[in-house]
DNA sequence: CCTACCGATCGGTAGG
DNA sequence: CCTACCGATCGGTAGG
């Protein structure tokens, strides 16, 4: 059953490198809307207009698709966090800003964001994925320093637990992966402007 | 109560209902763990003692299993939520408390509220399970007007962006499905306590 | 509840 | 990148 798409495709001259990098960004679509394992290699092949076993000419295995698009992004992600969370500026304005950036992130690369908040489970279980839950786990000391920093400096409150506030800052922040999208009905620049208000003044008024 | 479902259910076949309720209950368990879709018939047959094909002299389809175990647990939420919403407390009495019900659910059932929680994406485009989505499409109506309340009656900040805020409950009550354990080291009373307070408080020292 | 299967789909491969 | 497959696994079934 030969495709009309696929041979147009197909005969379109591309260098290899570029046609791999477009199936690459194939792959990432479909991995953050139906998750990596939901996610079959003869929906990539579709979408890219070849045949799921010809993915195999471009990538070893669908494992090393997931591994090139998620590398690149968690290892910078974490690096950011620590630039913020080490600057000069005191403890509320270190959070907003990692706040800021997490949220901006969600608009600039909401696929791979999606990807590794939601597929936490798949890595968690998988030892060549391992570095994606150890970098979560860094990131979850990073907040948690500056929180306590917040504490020690009486900038922030003494009689909540940091624990747990700290997961429920992380939660807020991957669950809204789930349902923000650039071109609904809030810019981003609401979100993180209602989330930095909310996490910092409550919903009592002063 | 879900006895007198269960009863009226299956009121001809009492003697083989013991065997049927176990193997749900362990489908129940694997379905909260892996994801429905994830979580094959084979294992719940190894779990149960049984092979995968005999778990049909039971139930029909592996979504009448979920079915099963979902609507008795989703229309009585929906309604709990409407009780405590439409009490005479006020606004900010009213949301303690829907917190409060919402996360005591996650010690009593954490199975189906992880269920219902995590597996949103399948039921939204399954047509069978469509009552899940719009249950939740009412939770989150209810949770608006009592924000509203608040609003209105100036105990809840009126800068804030409501939606936005509703998402962001939401978001975290059904993120602590999966960081909350029973047997962890804090205890449910904690969870609640923190999560009432930083997000009536914030963060800020008043 | 078991035996003995079914067609569909999964990730992946040999050879061109 | 295609042809033509592979073994494993999926949800489910007929007959006892």
């Amino acid at each position: 059953m030969p495709k009309e798409v696929a041979t147009a495709e197909r005969s379109s001259t591309r260098r290899k490198s570029g046609r791999r990098e477009e199936i690459l960004q194939i792959a990432r679509t479909l991995f953050a809307e139906k998750g990596f394992e939901s996610a079959s290699i003869r929906e990539i092949g579709d979408a890219a207009g070849i045949l799921s076993g010809s993915l195999y000419y471009h990538f070893a295995t669908k494992d090393d698709m997931l591994d090139e698009l998620v590398r690149p992004f968690v290892l910078p992600l974490l690096k950011q966090y620590e630039v913020i969370a080490h600057s000069d500026a005191d403890a509320p304005d270190r959070l907003r800003q990692m706040i800021q950036f997490g949220l901006q992130n969600l608009v600039q690369e909401p696929d791979l964001l999606k990807i590794v908040a939601n597929d936490r489970k798949f890595f968690a279980k998988s030892e060549r994925f391992s570095y994606v839950e150890e970098a979560w786990q860094d990131i979850f000391q990073i907040w948690y320093g500056v929180l306590q920093d917040g504490v020690r400096q009486g900038q922030f409150r003494s009689d909540l637990n940091l624990h747990i506030t700290l997961r429920m800052i992380i939660e807020l922040l991957n669950g809204t992966v789930d349902w923000f999208r650039p071109d609904g009905r809030f810019t981003i620049e609401q979100v993180i402007d209602t989330q930095v208000e909310l996490l910092f003044g409550g919903l009592t008024p002063r």
